[in-house]
DNA sequence: GAGCACTGC
C-alpha cells in the first residue's frame, strides 16, 4: 500500500488523510541522449509508426481537412469527454481576477502542420490526462493559477513523484498573464521601441536528459508535436548542440546553462512570461546564478520588459524554503528602500506580507511583491531504513554481507542497487560479488551484478535498465550518478555506504581536490528514496544512527566548491558592477570571488576600472572557461592553422577524457602499441591535437578506429560536437574564414600552440628543480606529472599543465614540456 | 602509477 499522501498548502487548511490513489511511476530520466542528428531523424522516423502502435485502428491521417480547422496553436483545448470540468481549461476564460481581455485582441501567431497526425496526438494526450488527474499535485490547479495571478514569485515544494515539473508549465500556460504582451520600452539612445514581451515559459533543469525527456513527456500530455518536428509545436527543449524549438513553441525546458547563455543575449527575458526554476536543491553553480538574475529582474523596475512583470517559481525538492524566502524578500526590501528614499520616506503599508513564511496572497498591500509558497507531498512508498549496529571500516566488505544476507533473507523480485564512491570500489565489489555468487545454493535465484558510473561505456550502462532474466536479482553497483542522473527500476533495496567523492576547490594553492567524504543526510534520503519507486522498500545504511544524526543537512552548494572565475566572468557580461552587492543564494568567501576576479584581470576580461573588456565580452560567450577561451584567442592571433589546431585542443580538454582506461596489463600493453602512432613527445596538447585529427580523417569507421586504439568513442563524439560548435562561433565571429577549408592540414606547429596556451595557462606552470621534483612556478608547490600523461617519468624542463588535482598527491593533469623562457614571457605580459 | 557527478548561443 502506497503511503498516505499528506497535502498541505500554505497556511491553507491541511488535507492529509486522503488516500494516495494508485502509484504511476514516474517516466525515467534515464534515457540516453545519443547525437543530435541521430536522434532527430530517429524521432521523425519513429513517432508515427509508436503512434499507430499505440492506436492500431488509427490509420495515420495524412490529410490536411484535420487539420486546417486545429484551433490556433494557443488555448487549444484538449476535448476530454469524461470530465465535466476541468480546471486547466477555464484558467482563461476565468476572469474573476483577472483584468478583461478580448479574445483576440492580439491573435497568437498560427503556423500550420500538415504532416503530423494531430488526431492520435489528441488521443494519447487524453489517455495520459487520467493518469495526470491521479498525480499529488492536480487539485491544486487552481490554487496555483489564483495565487500567480496576484504574485509574482512563488516557492514550491514538490516532493518526488509529486508531478511538479510535468504539471506546472500545463497548469501556467493558459494563464492570461502568459500571452505575448505589447510593450514599449526605452532605448538608450532615448527613443522608444516596440517590442512584444513574453508568451513562452522556460523551466530550466540541471541535466540535459531531464530537459529532454521532460519536454516529451509534457508535449504528449499536451497533445501537441515535439520542438522542431512540426511548426505547431508547443512545447520544445534547448540544451547545448540540441536545441529544438518552433515558432510556436510555449513551453521550454532548458538547461540552467543554456538560460544563463540566453540572458546574455537577452538580459530582461522578453521571450518569457515565467520561469520556473526546477530542482533548485541540487545547487549547481548556474542555478544560484540564476536565482541571483532571477531576483534583480524580479524586484527591479522592469523597464527592458516595459513593466511587464515576469512570473518566476522556484522549485525544490526538499524543503529548505525558508532561505529562498529571505532571499527573494530581501530583494524586494531592497527595492522599496530604494523608493522610498527616491519618494522622500512618505509611503505607507511596506510591511511584506510574508513574514511567517506563507502568505494569503489577497491582503498584502505590496500585490505581486509578496512571495507565495507551497508545500506538495509527493508520492513514495514507505521504505524501512536499517542502520549498522557498529560504524563500518571497510564499506566494501559489508556490502558485500548485506548483499547476501538480502538475497538470501528477502523474497523475489527486488533488485539491489549499491551506492559506492567510485569505479574502484564498484569494480572491487563487483568482483568479490561474482566469486562469492559461485558458491551459493545452487536453488537459490541467481545474481547478475551490474556496475554503474559514468566513465562506463554507453552499451553496458544500458545493461541496467534491461529487466532481469528470470529466477535472477540484479544487484547494481553505483556511483552517485544513480543518485539524481538516472532511475533504475526494479529497485526495492538500497544500500547505502554513506560516503561519495566530493569535488572542492581549494582557493588558496589553485588546487581541485577529489576527495571521499561523507555525504549529507538530504543526499542519504535521496539514495533510501530509491528504494521505493514502486514498491515499500528497505534500505540498508552502512553507517550507524548516530553517524546519520552528525550529517550535514544538505550538500554543500557548488558555489562553495568551485573555481568562481567563470561565474563571474557571466556576472561582469551581465553587467554586475558591484560583485560584492550580487545577491547570491550562499554568499562564496571574500578570498575566492578575489581570486577569481584577480585570474580574470590576468587574462585580460577585466579592464582596470574593474569593468569587463572586449577580450571578457567574448570570452563570456564562448561555451568554455574564461582561461580556455583566452588560449582560443591567443591561437587567433597565430593564424588560422594554429587556431584550427587550439580547437582541436581545446575540445579534448573541455571533454572527459578521451583515453579509455586500462585496467590489465594485458590491455595496456596493446594499449601503449596502438596509441605509440598517437602519441607526442611536446606531451599530452599535441597528442590530443594528433589524435583529434586522426579521428577526423578516419573516413571507414571511427567507432572501429576508436576501439582499436582504446579511445573512447563516446568522448570523441563529443569532442567533435564542440570543435563544430567552436568553428562555427570562430567563423561568426571573423576569426576563421566563412568557408570551411576542408583540404590537408600542414604539420602542427608546437611552439605556437603551446605558446598560445600560455596565454591562459601561465600560471599553471612548475619548473624541474635539482631533487628531480616539479615546483610549480607562481607558489613552488611541489607538483607530480598525472601517471595518465605521455610525459609521466620524463623530465623537462619545465612543464604546462591543464588541471592542478590533489586524490593522493599533487598532481599535474594535462601536461605538456614548455621553455622557461616562454614561461617568463607569459607571466610579464600581464 | 590513476579516473565522483553534472553543464555551455
Amino acid at each position: 500500500m502506497p503511503e498516505k499522501v499528506h497535502t498541505y498548502f500554505g497556511a491553507l487548511e491541511d488535507q492529509s488523510s486522503k488516500k494516495a490513489p494508485k502509484a504511476i511511476p514516474e517516466p525515467t530520466l534515464a534515457e540516453d541522449v545519443g547525437r543530435k542528428k541521430r536522434r532527430n531523424k530517429k524521432r521523425k522516423r519513429d513517432e508515427p509508426t509508436e503512434e499507430a502502435q499505440a492506436h492500431p485502428n488509427n490509420v495515420p491521417a495524412r490529410t490536411e481537412e484535420r487539420v486546417k480547422d486545429l484551433p490556433p496553436a494557443v488555448n487549444e483545448p484538449i476535448t476530454v469527454p469524461s470530465v465535466s470540468k476541468e480546471p486547466e481549461l477555464e484558467a482563461s476564460l476565468d476572469q474573476t481576477s483577472a483584468p478583461k481581455q478580448k479574445p483576440k485582441a492580439r491573435p497568437p501567431k498560427s503556423f500550420t502542420d500538415t504532416k503530423t497526425n494531430f488526431t492520435s496526438l489528441r488521443e494519447k494526450a487524453n489517455s495520459l490526462y487520467e493518469l495526470r488527474k491521479k498525480l499529488p499535485i492536480f487539485g491544486h490547479a487552481d490554487e496555483i493559477r489564483q495565487r500567480l495571478r496576484e504574485q509574482d514569485v512563488m516557492l514550491l515544494v514538490g516532493e518526488t513523484g509529486s508531478g511538479k515539473s510535468t504539471q506546472i508549465p500545463q497548469f501556467l500556460v493558459n494563464e492570461f498573464w502568459c500571452r505575448p504582451t505589447p510593450a514599449k520600452v526605452r532605448q538608450e539612445d532615448g527613443s522608444e521601441k516596440s517590442i512584444t514581451v513574453g508568451g513562452c515559459i522556460a523551466i530550466t533543469q540541471p541535466r540535459r536528459v531531464a530537459a529532454i525527456s521532460l519536454a516529451r513527456r509534457v508535449a504528449e500530455e499536451m497533445g501537441t508535436p515535439l520542438g522542431s518536428s512540426s511548426p505547431a509545436s508547443k512545447v520544445g527543449y534547448s540544451v547545448r548542440f540540441d536545441t529544438s524549438t518552433s515558432p510556436s513553441t510555449r513551453v521550454k525546458f532548458l538547461t540552467e546553462g543554456m538560460l544563463l547563455q540566453e540572458m546574455l543575449h537577452d538580459p530582461w527575458l522578453t521571450k518569457y512570461s515565467a520561469v520556473v526554476v526546477d530542482e533548485v536543491h541540487e545547487r549547481g553553480i548556474n542555478v544560484d546564478l540564476v536565482a541571483g538574475f532571477l531576483r534583480n529582474l524580479v524586484s527591479g523596475k522592469r523597464e527592458g520588459r516595459g513593466g511587464v512583470p515576469l512570473k518566476v517559481v522556484v522549485m525544490s525538492a526538499t524543503a529548505d524554503m525558508e532561505s529562498l524566502m529571505g532571499f527573494f524578500q530581501e530583494g524586494f526590501k531592497e527595492q522599496e528602500q530604494e523608493q522610498k528614499q527616491i519618494s522622500n520616506g512618505t509611503t505607507n503599508g511596506t510591511t511584506n506580507g510574508t513574514s511567517n513564511g506563507t502568505s494569503n496572497g489577497k491582503s498584502s498591500e505590496q500585490g505581486s511583491r509578496a512571495i507565495t509558497a507551497c508545500h506538495i507531498k509527493g508520492r513514495q512508498f514507505p521504505v524501512k531504513t536499517i542502520y549498522s549496529p557498529e560504524p563500518v571500516h571497510d564499506f566494501v566488505d559489508a556490502a558485500l554481507k548485506i548483499i547476501f544476507q538480502i538475497h538470501y533473507k528477502e523474497p523475489m523480485p527486488g533488485d539491489i542497487l549499491v551506492f559506492l564512491t567510485g569505479q574502484e570500489t564498484v569494480e572491487n565489489l563487483e568482483n568479490l560479488v561474482n566469486e562469492y555468487a559461485i558458491g551459493m545454493d545452487p536453488s537459490l535465484p541467481k545474481i547478475l551484478v551490474l556496475p554503474l558510473f559514468a566513465a562506463l561505456p554507453q552499451a553496458a550502462q544500458q545493461r541496467v535498465f534491461a529487466p532481469a532474466p528470470p529466477r535472477t536479482r540484479k544487484v547494481i553497483l553505483a556511483t552517485n550518478i544513480a543518485e539524481t542522473s538516472v532511475t533504475v527500476s526494479g529497485v526495492r533495496y538500497v544500500v547505502d555506504c554513506g560516503k561519495a567523492k566530493v569535488k572542492q576547490f581549494r582557493t588558496r594553492l589553485g588546487l581541485d581536490s577529489l576527495l571521499v567524504k561523507p555525504i549529507s543526510k538530504s543526499a542519504a534520503i535521496q539514495r533510501k528514496g530509491r528504494a521505493g519507486r514502486e514498491a515499500a522498500g528497505q534500505c540498508f545504511r552502512l553507517y550507524t544512527e548516530k553517524d546519520y544524526l552528525a550529517l550535514d543537512e544538505a550538500n554543500t552548494p557548488e558555489i562553495l566548491r568551485c573555481d568562481l572565475t567563470q561565474a563571474l566572468l557571466n556576472m561582469k557580461a551581465r553587467g554586475v558592477d558591484d560583485i560584492v552587492r550580487f545577491p547570491f543564494l550562499t554568499r562564496p568567501p571574500r578570498e575566492a570571488l578575489e581570486k577569481a576576479l584577480l585570474q580574470l584581470f590576468n587574462i585580460d576580461a577585466l579592464q582596470d576600472d574593474g569593468g569587463i573588456s572586449d577580450i571578457g565580452l567574448h570570452l563570456a560567450k564562448l561555451p568554455l572557461s574564461p582561461t580556455l577561451g583566452r588560449v582560443l584567442l591567443a591561437a587567433s592571433e597565430n593564424g588560422y592553422d594554429c587556431l584550427l589546431d587550439v580547437i582541436d585542443i581545446i575540445s579534448c580538454l573541455s571533454v572527459e577524457n578521451i583515453f579509455l582506461n586500462t585496467t590489465s596489463e594485458e590491455k595496456k600493453e596493446a594499449a601503449e602499441t596502438a596509441r605509440r602512432d598517437l602519441y607526442r613527445r611536446e606531451g599530452d596538447h599535441l597528442t590530443m591535437l594528433s589524435t583529434v585529427r586522426a579521428y577526423a580523417g578516419e573516413n571507414v569507421d571511427r567507432k572501429v578506429w576508436a576501439e582499436r586504439h582504446l579511445v573512447s568513442h563516446r568522448a570523441m563524439q563529443s569532442v567533435m560536437d564542440v570543435r563544430k560548435q567552436l568553428r562555427a562561433q570562430c567563423r561568426q565571429s571573423k576569426m576563421l574564414p566563412r568557408e570551411e577549408q576542408n583540404g590537408h592540414y600542414p604539420d602542427p606547429s608546437p611552439d605556437l600552440i603551446l605558446q598560445s596556451f600560455l596565454a591562459g595557462f601561465a600560471t599553471n606552470t612548475a619548473r624541474l628543480v635539482p631533487d628531480g621534483s616539479y615546483r610549480t612556478i607562481v607558489g613552488n608547490q611541489t607538483v607530480a606529472i598525472h601517471p595518465s600523461s605521455v610525459l609521466f617519468g620524463k623530465k623537462v624542463e619545465a612543464i604546462l599543465y591543464n588541471e592542478f588535482v590533489f586524490t593522493n598527491r599533487s598532481y599535474a593533469r594535462g601536461v605538456s614540456a614548455v621553455q622557461m623562457d616562454w614561461v617568463g614571457e607569459a607571466l610579464a605580459g600581464r
